[in-house]
DNA sequence: CCTACCGATCGGTAGG
DNA sequence: CCTACCGATCGGTAGG
């Protein structure tokens, strides 16, 4: 009896509710877009009633910012965490490469990178949703970018890569889940991963 | 009085008006989507009722469709023309790259490049808009890959460029819109077209 | 090309 | 987390 009764965590139900939602909607964002993304649909796909929902969420706004922030954290998990396991330089940025492709090729997501649609869905739109679309793009490219830096230190890297090598491997993400969402073909993430091993010089 | 009174050119007022409602459907489309894009607001947007718009386009579909095509008409005169004005191979892809910039700096659609936004948006739904977005993507690819094989022909790109080039190519074009739509900041072009003269051995 | 209208769904709220 | 509801807007049609 020593330290009483049994109670259950507060509010895990909740949580776990709130976790089944949020990676319900990441999904959907991806093939309906973060705008086209309606709380009727969501509540509808995961069994559950449009109120139920703003109880988790006061508005669609809330709903699109902690989608944003539960498909960072899919991306932290998947992509960012493996690069950070690897040597700085240009070990991490293959890194990086191959698990963004293995994102891509696992369908963690049906309508490809959650980020690469959203950065193209909410560029030239107003408001705390693009921003945080933004903030991640920023990030992305500044880990990209110190990356880049710490192979140039390391003599890995010319120094002229500094100007445009996370650029270019950014947009060959985005190249990417473009390729590989219309088409399906494997063979597109094959390509990628070479094109950025010979821009690193690390094949023929 | 010889040939008779005077006679306004059939319908051409209807295919005046109807080119303002795609050329505006058009530049809604590149904020809000092909799908976001409503009806309603693109009337709102020419001044015109919604049935008005109906009697041009009997659905949403058909407006969709029809936009794809203005905008791939734009893409045409703009981007396109300049490639095959130059000399197939290296020239041709410098000159579809800067035409292609430019079409972003001169900010010809307020997001960015039409069908950058339609690929990443429509690349994991049904229907015939997607279909319309998937052939103009593969005509763009066959165009640069046939660029790439006059080059190899030519002498001016090696033979394993053949794989990848036109796909890295791209890829490029869709970082320069991404990145430019969100950031606004010209250098963003001036990169772009130095990596891909670099890529093409043109440059430092 | 218009007014007037349709059923369905939107984001959101009241009250429990 | 639910039922029941709100005004607004959706895509689309009738009739002119």
């Amino acid at each position: 009896m020593s330290t009483g009764q049994v109670r259950r965590a507060p509010r895990s139900d909740g949580v776990r509710t709130r976790a089944a939602i949020l990676r319900a909607s990441a999904e959907l964002a991806t093939v309906d877009g973060l705008e086209g993304l309606t709380i009727g649909e969501l509540a509808r796909h995961i069994g559950m009633s449009k109120s139920g929902l703003y109880a988790h969420f006061g508005s669609k706004e809330e709903l699109q910012l902690a989608t944003i922030e539960t498909a960072r954290q899919v991306f932290d998990e998947q992509v960012i965490a493996s690069a950070l396991a690897a040597e700085p330089g240009r070990a991490a940025l293959v890194a990086i490469t191959d698990a963004y492709l293995e994102h891509l090729r696992a369908r963690v997501f049906p309508g490809g990178c959650f980020f690469a649609g959203a950065v193209l869905e909410m560029g030239s739109r107003p408001g705390r949703v693009r921003d945080a679309v933004v903030t991640f793009q920023r990030d992305l490219a500044g880990l990209l970018q110190g990356f880049v830096q710490a192979g140039v230190d390391a003599g890995e890297l010319p120094p002229s890569d500094l100007a445009s090598l996370s650029f270019e491997i950014n947009g060959q993400f985005l190249a990417a889940s473009a390729s590989f969402t219309l088409t399906g073909e494997p063979a597109v993430l094959d390509l990628v991963a070479m094109v950025v091993r010979r821009r690193l010089g690390l094949a023929s």
